[in-house]
RNA sequence: GCACCCGUAGCUCAGCUGGAUAGAGUGUCGGCCUCCGAAGCCGAAGGUCGCGCGUUCGAAUCGCGCCGGGUGCGCCA
């Protein structure tokens, strides 16, 4: 049970002693600033309107029947009616102490559910770049988290494998000699650039592209030959990215958008059949009233183009059917740029409405903000192109190990190079993951590749620290208490108690960057700790204590860095 | 024209279902390594929370209207 949780309880239990309806809530939350106490409670303003009574009188009412004696040593009534509460250092220390004890950092999910997470979903045409970072990272990061509360996390990599950018590279690559394609292929970023020159620049090579999208369609074994060229490359270079990116999707998580294909009819018949089609200007649509706007005009979803072929519309309400029927979900992430914002939601309006998921099922876009540049326009690179993200990662690796070299030069260099990989690959994954989710964000490389202030390598060195003093230590008393004197100490133990609130608003919300913030003021609550409270030179009972307080903020940092895909190391 | 997202310190951002004196990081300035790792710690300066009106005992947070930025809007995905 949390502290929270523990509070509202016996918070509600008073309050409806005191004669408040229980449709009034307590509002526990930490107090903003330790004169206030490490709880307060705010419900009872709110409350005290309601029944046109002071506040503060209602709360003197409240703290008469509040039984807190064994957690709290003081509980205040402040402000306007506030109750602010004192935990005491002794119920601390014994929940802190239990929590090491445990084989868990929190407890599970009451009631698992089967989650769909869709996230990546890169285009196979081209390279992964930069701005795929935050779908694959945060949609990484909320499945560990949910998979570690208990749920049944289901991955989807909906990569783009189909449609007509293939036929401008299948035509392309015929024309290449043999012996050139592997070579050629080796760099698909370059090659989609050529491949889209030509097919801007050359009517005739764009309708060579346009007859192989349609021979592709159509089940050409040589076309379908060579698309399948591209997908195995391109496939390769992302799990060569996830590999680097310490990310968890493998080739069996791949459903790609061809895997529909042979669905797409039905979901046609379907919507005609549930009356959801009408014939505009040739192509088939749907048209929604929720998606009026105030000029009267509806904006529709094309599910089939007159000329008969289908559209990515067509493709998700598949994919959405699948997820539904096939694997069963209740919930269903999709980790995807806001621009996509109204076309999914035409998507899940659509299925609902065709049937394709049950009316209880949550479908939740988790949107997140475009990339911009320095400018606050959207990302280019000098020559108008994107920023591949094995550049990226490399660069954060070499820079890393630049900053290794110089901090510690007495280790030998694979293990540099070892720690370069971690830290490196950690800041990049922790510059996406600290920020909240629905904004812009600007890409900046050396905000992204920083290594001090608020950044994974700052939570990492709060790790190898710890491990350092249990080098140093000889012995440890592993069973000893845990007892809080200094204020410090009473942070630390308060701090390491919320795990996990923050770990469940992260399942909830969807945004990592909670976690983040928690393990953030963590770390710093330990860095002070650490400042304050000597630790191997403390007298017995003190140092043992300590020295439990420090390994629970280590399995809490490695724990809480393992669920945002970040890595730990002893050294560094 | 319509729709969605965003405007918080010089810069990059937190701010949970409205709560007390709006917080970090970075940058600037000043301290701290004979002492468990200075990728660190302590302190200072720095903000009309885009603007206005409203709801409320109380608004960065909720509602409405503006201004500014971004994005999307029938046969690409």
């Amino acid at each position: 049970m949390t502290i929270s949780k523990l509070l509202d309880q016996r918070l509600s239990r008073a309050m409806q002693a005191a004669g408040i309806a229980d449709t009034f809530p307590a509002v526990i939350k930490p107090s903003g600033r330790p004169e206030f106490g490490d709880y307060q409670a705010n419900g009872i303003m709110a409350a005290a309107k309601a029944v046109k009574t002071n506040p503060r009188e209602l709360a003197t009412r409240v703290l008469e029947q509040l039984e807190l004696d064994d957690v709290a040593d003081k509980v205040e009534i402040a402000g306007p009616g506030f109750i602010n509460i004192h935990l005491k250092n002794s119920w601390l220390a014994r929940q802190a102490k239990a929590l090491l004890t445990a084989d868990s950092l929190l407890e599970k999910t009451a009631s698992p559910e089967t989650i769909v997470i869709d996230y990546s979903g890169p285009n196979l045409a081209k390279e992964m770049h930069v701005g795929h970072l935050r779908s694959t990272i945060i949609g990484d990061a909320v499945a560990r988290t949910l998979d570690y509360l208990g749920h049944t996390v289901i991955r989807q990599n909906h990569v783009g494998d189909w449609g007509t950018q293939f036929g401008m590279l299948i035509a392309h690559l015929i024309e290449q000699p043999d012996h050139e394609r592997d070579v050629q292929l080796a760099d698909l970023e370059t090659f989609y650039r050529q491949a889209k020159i030509r097919f801007d620049e050359d009517e005739a090579f764009a309708e060579r592209a346009r007859h192989f999208v349609v021979k592709l369609q159509a089940g050409d074994p040589e076309c379908l030959q060579h698309w399948q060229q591209f997908i195995a490359v391109s496939l390769q270079h992302c799990e060569e990215v996830y590999n680097k990116l310490n990310v968890l999707l493998t080739r069996a998580d791949v459903k790609p958008e061809s895997a529909y294909n042979k669905d797409l009819p039905g979901i046609i018949s379907t919507l005609d059949a549930r009356g959801l089609l009408t014939r505009d200007e040739g192509a088939l649509c749907v048209f929604l009233e929720e998606f009026k706007g105030k000029d009267g005009n509806i904006v529709p979803a094309i599910v089939q183009k007159s000329d008969g072929g289908y559209l990515y519309a067509t493709t998700d309400l598949a994919a959405l059917q699948y997820r539904q029927q096939v694997l069963q979900a209740s919930r269903i992430l999709y980790f995807v740029d806001a621009r996509q914002s109204l076309h999914l939601n035409q998507v899940f309006s659509i299925a609902k409405k065709a049937g394709f998921v049950k009316p209880s099922t949550s479908l939740e876009h988790m949107a997140f903000g475009t990339m911009m540049g320095k400018d606050g326009k959207p990302f280019k690179t000098r020559e108008g192109g994107t920023v591949k993200l094995v550049d990226l990662l490399g660069e954060a690796e070499q820079r890393a190990f630049q900053l290794v070299t110089r901090k510690n030069p007495e280790l030998d260099e694979t293990e540099r190079q070892h720690i370069a990989h971690i830290v490196g690959i950690g800041a990049v994954k922790y510059a996406d993951l600290s920020k909240n989710r629905t904004s812009d964000y600007i890409f900046n490389w050396d905000t992204m590749l920083s290594f001090e202030g608020n950044t994974a390598p700052y939570l990492q060195y709060a790790y190898a620290r710890i491990s350092s003093i249990f080098r140093k230590a000889e012995v440890v008393d592993t069973q000893a208490d845990i007892q809080l004197h200094q204020a410090a100490e009473h942070q630390l133990a308060l701090k390491l108690l919320q795990f996990s609130d923050a770990v469940h608003s992260v399942a909830s919300e969807g945004s990592p960057n909670l976690l983040c913030n928690y393990l953030f003021e963590l770390s710093g609550n330990f860095m002070t700790f650490y400042e304050a409270c000597p630790i191997l030179k403390a007298d017995d009972a003190v140092r043992d204590s300590r020295l439990q307080l420090a390994q629970l903020t280590a399995n809490t940092l490695k724990t809480g860095l393992e669920l945002l895909g970040i890595d730990v190391m002893e050294r560094m």
